[in-house]
DNA sequence: GTGCTCGATTTGTATAGACAACTAGTCATC
DNA sequence: GATGACTAGTTGTCTATACAAATCGAGCAC
């Protein structure tokens, strides 16, 4: 660096702040941040330095910190909670629960790119309450599918998903060609289904899911438990799903 | 007050805070002056007290109360200027200036009630660049029309309008019967007109536009030159216009 | 009457310390 | 494996002091 201080050379993000040059030292460290989450140096959902971090960075009160923060909370770009951290705001997807509730569909018009992975696909006996709610006979075989559905390649809903076997016994080898469901489905002689309906809850997710969902086991993830019938009325899939906290909620509209 | 913690009463808007109960001190402090503002304690545009003032109503420090004033300020519900004071938000008018600039209809426009006093109405010799935006000769006798517009019953505008009295003598009768000066004009035999051109600049009011426009003298008032124009192409009007600080904005669209 | 200066008033910034409230991770226990 | 306790880490609130920056009004000079 230049002993010239109106040289060219520009400082790196973290050089010392510009002290009384009439630009308060919060709105610099704002600035800052702003630009590097601009410049994807901290990722959408990312976490920023703890406010002690930044303060040593810059050389300034944990409070100078602070009033920075919050600029840039007022202002959207990014979301502060008390004993996690501060993040980088990143949009919440408002996933429609109505009666042609479908994952990609509902992606696609957030103008985010819809994903999938199926993690397993097994096949197991239904018991009492499963076989109540599929219209099928106690201990029939059932189609059980984990799908992990993404949006921009982030995680969103963890599914579980289960199919009367006698029915849909061709979905193991339809989903290793196409992780879309609602494919399969058609492909099976459903060329469509709605949702009957579905219940809400929250809860802890367990270890597995919580890593699947790329979150913390100590935030509540909301559950779904859904009907899906198809147009004679029957039901094609008893599903559950987990949605991934802080980036989903759950829209219903009356 | 009785001595039951839990009776019906309602602490006056002054009444201590309650510490130590879940509700940050600047929250209940802010909702306090919500209330106030929302019941018409402190009119729109009014001062409301100073931080010190707070600070010694509600005995917590200043910076609590600065607290709750940013969380007002950056809902819209105050405007904070330093050195100043703390107001609370009134709309600022939009005022667009075009062709068809008329007052009444700006600020209808803004579900506001328009509303003008005429101040004065005399006759004058138009001295040389008068007389030329008027293309009249010098010397030739002006209306001088006064006027201050109001929206809401609150000052806005201060305007200076001159008329070439040969043409429109009748007005100073007519407007004692309505302020209007569109409605003049077309008494008069100008059914519409047009604004030709309008100049902007800005600088600090005289005394007595400081009390007619009920504005601080050291604020800077917005200053409009104006040539109005008949279908035909004759100048009608020349006007000076000085709009309120704060309260209005002109807004040109390209 | 006007403009300038100055003191008082008001908000804005920065630091500092202390403690509350919340969260996450680890570890022990069942 | 699940649960609860505990600890460390992180943000939130509140107070306090000090000084900067902007504004206002009074007084004075011209």
């Amino acid at each position: 660096m230049t002993d010239d201080p109106n040289g060219p050379e520009a400082l790196p993000a973290g050089g010392l702040l510009a002290r009384g040059q009439g630009v308060a030292l919060w709105r610099q460290i704002a600035q800052r941040l702003e630009r590097d989450i601009a410049s994807g140096v901290h990722a959408p959902g990312g976490r920023l330095p703890t406010e002690a971090e930044l303060a040593g960075q810059y050389n300034v009160n944990r409070h100078t910190v602070r009033r920075a923060m919050e600029e840039l909370e007022g202002r959207g770009l990014v979301r502060i909670e008390q004993g996690r951290g501060s993040f980088v705001a990143e949009d919440v997807v408002d996933y429609s629960l109505g009666p042609r509730t479908r994952f990609s569909e509902i992606i696609r018009r957030q103008n985010r790119e819809p994903g999938g992975r199926i993690l397993r696909v097994s096949e197991m006996a239904a018991e009492t309450g499963l076989a109540e709610q599929l219209g099928i006979r106690r201990g029939r075989p059932v189609i059980v599918v984990e799908r992990l559905s993404l949006a921009d390649g982030r995680p969103l809903v963890l599914g579980t998903h289960h199919f009367p076997a006698t029915r849909f016994g061709r979905l193991p080898d339809l989903l290793r060609a196409d992780p879309s469901i609602t494919a399969a489905l058609t492909a099976c002689g459903v060329p469509d289904y709605r949702r009957r309906v579905t219940r809400i809850t929250a809860r802890l997710p367990t270890p597995e899911e919580a890593e699947l969902l790329q979150q913390s086991r100590n935030r509540p993830v909301l559950v779904t438990e859904a009907v899906n019938i198809d147009p004679a009325g029957e039901v094609v899939d008893v599903s559950t799903g987990r949605y991934a906290a802080g980036r989903a909620q759950l829209v219903v509209e009356s």
